[in-house]
DNA sequence: TTCAGCCTTCGTCAATGGCGAAGGCTATCT
DNA sequence: AGATAGCCTTCGCCATTGACGAAGGCTGAA
């Protein structure tokens, strides 16, 4: 007792036409194949699903009801058709992922690459924006999942700690703390700085524990990237606050001196995020479950 | 290039054990069949499902999607299944209708007599309730459609007119008004009532327009059916606001008077309601249109 | 190197699903 | 009343399909 697709496609098309002649015609069927079809349809359901006549058949109301069904069935395959069609072009599932300046440059690119090596089926999208910037357009559904800063992020998205970006006063070789490994923040209170662009939720988090201090820092230039702000500071323009990953990248090319800071705030914990990981799609998903793995 | 029903619940067989051996057993084919039904659905599909080791299968994520899509179509397939043996079994479709008392005894009857007749696999199931419960009950999703009082209806209840309930004084043969065929409503201000008891539409509605006109009716009983009222008045209680045909039925059997109202809320009209008449199962847009038909 | 576990391939054969042709039913026309 | 047209059902035939058992192939573990 059974049907397939053909069967579910044959009615439909019969129940268009009003005629099983037709029906068959579109579906391509002689019209004897069809007729033993729609016949072996209403054997395997146990009901009449058309009224005969001579101008042609109506349907029944069971006949309504399984064309109702039949309707949703075939929309049903078309999809996973469409769907099952991406995999087979190569043009995959992907993630869509935002990044800070630090996620982007600094922590991700190896994990990214490691996932993207084992999942060949998967694309991962990455786009730069700021911590705060990141935290509304995944609220807002318009990215999976985003690396930022923990805190930038309201309550509500939730994240797990995937590394932490100690911040490093980055001076001249000569500069003001030659030859000491680690100060506090307020003792370089006196220095000239060079920073980022105000806008930035790293800049934004400097100048709230600096003010907690009761430091009013100086800035020279604002800059964009911290390569700009560690060739500045190697000009000897003033001092900096920079990641450590990203002070010691530039330490290698040009003549900086690293002081580490005793501040607890200093320590930055960088985390992965998302509206609700349950929720994801299975590619994003797969992504996090493999950056989980990756954490420090 | 193509597959069928047995191909996807196979393949959730073989997904859920993560193995073609097992899942062969699980959907009753020998292993030989299962293999070359799941590698032709890969053909039909243009891409790999699953990836085969010596401990079983896993879903590649080709695989994952089209195991999520076999399971939304299987389980549509069954939900029409369930459908059509409903019809199969004589237990066909059936609509849930809520009426008031005068819907139920006075209107109704006759057009739902003709509809069930006409569409011997439809049942309707009809229940008594109060207008102002039957907008509740329909609002809430519990029927498919109300006969109610249009003045008891909220306004997103989409409702067409049946028919007119005229409201009607009935008195005694040697009442108050003997010899007058009509009369101002105020003209009964004096008089003793016999009611329906006060929770029913029909009694709201009467009461609401009476403190409009300033009159305090004076109750000398509350019933619950026009037949009972109409017993009393006829023994000069008091006298009665019924609607009109339920006074002419029990005129024939009893000695009463009619009066006609001049007011123009003594015309009540009678609407068949519900939540959307768009989007209603397919035996209750039937009798919806039939009773379009017989309305007024 | 051997073995166990699992999947794939091969050959066979019964069952299936397609077709053309003919028959049957019903409403309409002459 | 008989003929006709329109549409669906049944029959017989035949190529294709889908089931099976048996054997082969691959891979990781012992």
């Amino acid at each position: 007792m059974r049907f397939d697709l053909v069967d579910l496609q044959l009615f439909i098309a019969v129940a268009d036409q009003r005629s099983i002649t037709r029906g068959a015609e579109r579906s391509h069927l002689a019209l004897a194949s069809a007729s033993a079809r729609i016949k072996g349809l209403e054997d395997a359901l146990g009901v009449a699903l058309l009224k005969r006549g001579r101008r042609g058949v109506e349907l029944t109301a069971a006949g309504e009801s399984l064309l109702d069904h039949s309707r949703l069935v075939i929309h049903q395959v078309d999809a996973m058709r469409g769907d099952l069609a991406g995999f087979a072009s190569g043009v995959r599932a992907s993630v869509h992922f935002l990044a800070n300046t630090s996620g982007l440059s600094e922590h991700l690119p190896k994990a990214l690459a490691g996932f993207l090596h084992e999942h060949r089926d998967v694309a991962v999208d990455i786009e730069e924006r700021e911590s705060t910037d990141i935290a509304a357009a995944i609220t807002a559904g318009a990215a999976d999942l985003g690396f930022a800063a923990e805190h930038a992020l309201p309550d509500h998205i939730e994240r797990f700690v995937f590394s932490e970006d100690r911040l490093t006063l980055v001076t001249s070789r000569r500069g003001p703390f030659a030859g000491r490994r680690q100060i506090d923040f307020q003792e370089a209170g006196g220095c000239d700085f060079v920073g980022l662009t105000s806008a930035t939720a790293l800049q934004l988090h400097i100048s709230k524990h600096a003010a907690r201090l009761g430091m009013r820092p100086h800035y020279r230039a604002r800059l964009r990237d911290f390569d700009a702000i560690c060739q500045m500071v190697a000009a000897d323009v003033g001092v900096a606050l920079v990641p450590e990953s990203a002070a010691r990248r530039c330490a290698k090319l040009m003549p900086l001196a690293m002081v580490r800071l005793r501040d607890s705030w200093a320590n930055r914990r960088l985390v992965i995020c998302a509206r609700s990981f349950k929720t994801l799609p299975r590619p994003a998903k797969m992504l996090v479950e493999h950056l989980r793995a990756a954490a420090m």
